[in-house]
DNA sequence: CATGAATGAGTTTTCATTCAT
DNA sequence: TATGAATGAAAACTCATTCAT
């Protein structure tokens, strides 16, 4: 007994943020009031305050310490193989889909767009932390590509860039127009598509003709 | 005298809506204060409540008068003519980037995005207005183009949404990321690059290898 | 023509009174705007300062103006006769039912009693111009009946105000509970019984017994 | 101690709407701002909307609330006893002015004649609840003594309303005009003689001479 | 004289934050 | 630790009043 109220206890600020950032994704960050994260995470108004020094503060923490352990995992998807690189791209945009976007994860890039100028140094952190290593992750699997011969000569931090549009794209859109989203492809079909039209517009035998 | 003077105030509500869409994109709705925008209009707060009678009226005025007219203009960057579908798509994108993307306008998105949970019906206005007319002309440009035998016959309705992914992520990332894009590409760079991608993914000739 | 607009423009200040007294007796002081008062004398509000400083100006005019007039009328109700007491009691209230009770002026005390928090030069002015004379002379009425014999040795000025209270409640009910009124008697049957059993009750004939 | 802070914590509620109450009777609705309320009822402005929704919702509750256990006590005045009528009479006028009229909850019905127009629910409560209660009691006490031969055979319902006149016209009176009250008798003198009138008004002695 | 656009002081209302229990 | 009542600063909104035309 003892020992289930002791892992309750020692939850809470992990639920309190969690619950913090579902609503900050739905609502944005002036709209959610502590009430309601405080409900949502089955505490008190006070008990917020009791691991959080304002609400600011409970922002930052709910967006680092929800992406941290997913920054981790996701290392993992950019394993430096041998592979054709058409292959790895295929791999990296599924993998991330099922890892990351799908998840809870996948609305911090909502939120962080609506925040950006208002938590300037979170967008900050979060641009440095992890658009800056997945871009230089792509950037590196292209130029393998590009070594390789696979893939044509392009500049590959402009192309990594282009690679992530359809996924970013993809997860805002999902977030932000489910209402209206009668027509929004299943994500299967929409990166199938996707990861096959940006294989092709890199391959080198195309231009090779 | 009389006239510039009478211009001026026919002109009261355009400019304060105006001064409010850039604040709001720029900080969100809720953290945009009436007096801020007042201020920015050159009009005192009670010359807001004149001309909308709330908060929430003027960010939806905001958002459908400054599209109206754009879309008129925009509609006519779609004119189905017989040329090359791969040129279309060029001029298509960077068409829209002169005409709207590199504008005010090009705000709009984001701010949609991050207040999709508070404004459901403009988010549904948007959808309709924007975004289903611009997917609908995209999609009949690229069945132009596998009608000529240009492109490859994939499913239009999702590829015309993977054509948009890169400029509005273009635009999103440009307004959300200011502060800390020292390498985002120039558009020039980007849309080049982007375009030649896709434009060969869709290529018809590397399919027919 | 000339004449028609002259007419129509010296009668304004009258026609923004009467309009401003209408509403404060409907919704009181406060709740009333000068828009309001505008728009229902015809006129527009810069108009209403042309002739009344300030809403204090305007109530303090609307109240005096329309009780000016009613009070020369109303004296005359009081012709000191050599009729019988009672007769006389009874003339006065269905008299003043006709000339003012049933008029728009019988609203006054309505807003009066409302207002008294907050205008009390008015009440005042009320008080001595109106309450004070109409008691004045109820009360020689009914020491006229004292004299005569025909009324019992009663303190006058206290039953003079016992004879105003079925006046003053039916008035102030009839304006305050307008919606829910399905059993207030109509005016004459309530003031028939009212002066039959104040005349009665004032008899010396009973006490004489 | 902790019973004390205790007793205090849930008084109140009651303590805030019986402040509102006594400013509302004294300045009327839109007069009377909530700080001064918070600071009559000693809590913040805050507090006030802990326990009431709006200022409108105020309103109602401190009517209600105040009217609500009075409303017990004053039913308890009508016992069916067999006294003479008149006897009755003059105990329910100085019953009723002893625990109602000459206190707070005497600032009732001027409140809600001021605020009739503003406020159609609440005075539709207050009639349903208060006035056709005490008009019906009222309405049985007269039939009860035309029953036992004491008094004339009059509409007992319209007779009703004229005896309650003088109570609701001293309770109006006496809180509107408060300033210019040299010589409005005291409630004694006032009561006694209006009971000993209405007695004699009604009395059937005199009808049978 | 008449208008009505513009103003800004004053009020209601919300909600992050504190603190006694 | 945990609670939730209490606070008050900040923001939306109203409307009497002014003034250029």
């Amino acid at each position: 007994m003892k020992c289930l109220f002791r892992r309750r206890k020692e939850a809470r600020p992990g639920e309190i943020a969690a619950a913090a950032l579902d609503l900050f994704v739905d609502k944005g960050f002036a709209a959610t009031r502590i009430d309601d994260i405080a409900a949502r995470a089955g505490v008190s108004k006070g008990t917020v305050y009791l691991y959080f020094d304002s609400k600011e503060a409970l922002f930052k923490a709910a967006v680092e310490a929800t992406m941290l352990p997913a920054l981790e995992e996701a290392e993992a998807l950019v394993a430096d193989d041998a592979k054709p690189a058409a292959d790895m791209l295929r791999e990296f945009v599924f993998g991330w889909w099922q890892m990351i976007g799908s998840t809870s994860l996948g609305g911090v890039p909502k939120l962080l767009v609506a925040e950006s100028g208002n938590f300037p140094e979170t967008v900050a952190w979060f641009h440095e932390a992890v658009i800056d290593r997945a871009l230089a992750a792509m950037t590196r699997l292209i130029e393998h590509g590009i070594a390789r011969g696979e893939f044509r000569n392009v500049a590959a931090p402009v192309a990594a860039r282009i690679v992530f549009a359809p996924m970013f794209s993809y997860l805002v859109w999902r977030r932000s127009f489910e209402q209206c989203l009668r027509d929004l492809p299943p994500a299967d079909e929409f990166f199938a598509l996707a990861v096959d039209l940006l294989a092709h517009g890199l391959s080198a035998r195309e231009a090779a003709k």
